[in-house]
DNA sequence: GTGAAAGCGCTAACAC
DNA sequence: GTGTTAGCGCTTTCAC
């Protein structure tokens, strides 16, 4: 036998109804006979029928479906979120379809097409082109066109659309990191990896400049390097420069090092140790993201942890808010971070 | 203007042609003329017109969707995989819709139903209950259902069921890590981590005993503690008892160490350290993923890199050829893998 | 409470 | 080549 063909109406026919009953109890949306309730229920069972989600989003035009396009789900990062919003959206009876975009621009506005091929109730966006600083502007037209008929929810921003923002506090996230190097006694700080045309890169290193300012770090120029990337080598590379350029202009060697993620630390932790710089007592290293790696190297790293839980229902709440049009929605939001203290920022420069 | 309500009957009624001469311009599948056609495919770009994947599914009875079922896309493992799959999808005109499982049996029953409501062509499944060296009854049942009516293929297998499966070699890999450590002297094997009901992990031990018998290795039951999961918490707790056994019961110190998976190395290697045990000069340390963070430690550990491109390869061309029903596609199929070699196993316990 | 019938947006015979 | 028509499998008025 083959389940596939199977429909309401041969589970009607056998239960003596009409279609429009079964579908009642499918539904769930009006009263039935409870003794005929049973008999269709029974035949459901027996048939191990499935009613097809087709044929429902045909009809209903709700096909409490959301589409999900991540950067890249092999990114930690993104496969937390991916996880959190698909909990979050199984929760409320939703079901997420996910795609990748592999930092592909002419494929991101690809697969914006295909979910709304698939009608999607809505779309979340995670990275990819709602991290640049500023909107490329093919995406924005092509994303116009989704927020015309349904909603949008990004992590970052994206300019020119109407659209909902849910993004980690990395204000927050820096004013923990700076405070706790400071009670540390950390006073110049540099900074390196990333890049500047990325929101989440941009607010950082703005956010830095402005508490250096309040608070009187020494955050000159040579101590930035916020190019190249976030990979591991990026983080070698961006590390090797620094020393030299200590080296080669004399000027004092940092307290502490943020990197921008945990990457770009791990390549850091390898030049310092190749050039014997010890971690935390000649310099203290920190970071953001928190992968499971950094409890597991030599020194242990300090990383700021995020909230994937929280993210992720903000995320799919914003977007079933939208869909099912209760009230008024956030237009940006934030989620907070949590320091984890490790080995590697554990240290009181002035106390030794 | 709600682009999402525009169908072929607007585009249809404004070009001045029927309906299904813009369904035939959409499918590509048979003749118009030229100057209809450029009518129409202007029409769909002016509204920026998406077909109904759901309309069309129904209509059509091939929705070119494959399910996935992963036991969880946070594992790199998985995220490889699904990412390999989806590429090779794509190619194949494929989408694929992911679904995570958690390790949760019931949740996992569930997703087959939620992939047969949505008619998926085929369904792959990535861990989880294919994982069991005896398939769990009801899911085999629940199996059963899906497989009547399309194909499903598995990473690991589904006893009683009908379905393909495509594993990593881990005789072939084991052969290698065996042949490695032989031709660096290693005579005593020890293996540690994983759990003897996971195909792969019993796979992996028996194949060891095998080949221990061939060569002549010491590999006594002491040195063997295969039990209890794959984490890097599972890695310390086996090394310690590993360790301890060696102590109290004054056996030899094994010469190298097999670890069921790179978390378990981990975890290894940090007990080793703490014991001031030298890898690779007291003990060799080897293991199978071969994630980044293995190049990373200190020693960087040997490890068994999978071909995650060829696994959703043939993944996804066995779901289609059976979807597609073209010639006959083999029930089990093997990736073979490659080993590579690092500091944690790079010395000759001969020449020493 | 329940059935009949229309319709969701497409594809695919079938005619012409 | 192209239009007409009949579904695909549901949900949902609208009567009764």
């Amino acid at each position: 036998v083959d389940d596939r063909n199977i429909t309401i109406y041969d589970i009607a026919r056998e239960a003596g109804v009409s279609p429009s009953t079964v579908s009642r109890v499918l539904t769930n949306n009006a009263n039935v006979r409870s003794e005929k309730r049973k008999k269709v229920q029974d035949l459901i069972e027996k048939y191990n029928f499935k009613p097809s989600a087709l044929a429902r989003g045909l009809s209903d035009t709700k096909r409490h479906l959301i589409g999900i396009i991540a950067a890249d789900i092999r990114n930690t990062f993104y496969a937390e979120v991916f996880v959190a919003c698909e909990k979050a959206a199984e929760k409320a009876g939703y079901t997420v379809l996910l795609l990748n975009s592999f930092g592909d621009l002419e494929l991101e506005k690809k697969l914006l097409s295909k979910l709304m091929e698939q009608r999607v109730d809505a779309i979340i966006q995670l990275g990819g082109a709602v991290d640049d600083l500023v909107t490329d502007e093919s995406y924005a037209e092509a994303a116009s066109y989704v927020t015309n008929s349904i909603p949008m929810v990004v992590t970052g921003k994206l300019e020119g659309v109407p659209s909902f923002q849910v993004r980690i506090n990395v204000m927050q996230a820096m004013d923990e990191l700076v405070e706790h190097l400071m009670a540390n006694g950390n006073e110049r700080i540099a900074m390196i990896g990333g890049r500047k045309n990325v929101i989440s890169t941009y607010d950082k290193f703005q956010h830095l400049k402005a508490l250096a300012l309040r608070y009187n770090l020494d955050c000159r120029e040579e101590y930035i390097n916020n190019w190249s990337g976030y990979t591991v080598a990026t983080g070698v590379i961006a590390m090797e420069e620094l020393l030299s350029k200590v080296e080669r202009t004399g000027i004092p060697m940092p307290d502490a090092i943020i990197a921008i993620s945990d990457q770009i630390a791990l390549g850091a932790l390898q030049v310092l140790k190749k050039h014997k710089v010890r971690v935390p007592q000649d310099v203290s290293l920190v970071s953001f993201d928190n992968i499971e790696t950094m409890e597991l190297v030599e020194p242990s790293v300090t990383s700021v942890d995020y909230d994937f839980k929280t993210l992720g229902e903000k995320l799919v709440d914003t977007a079933i808010s939208c869909i099912e049009q209760r009230g008024s929605v956030n237009l940006l939001q934030f989620v907070d971070t949590r320091l984890v203290v490790r080995e590697s920022s554990d240290y009181n420069r002035r106390k030794c």
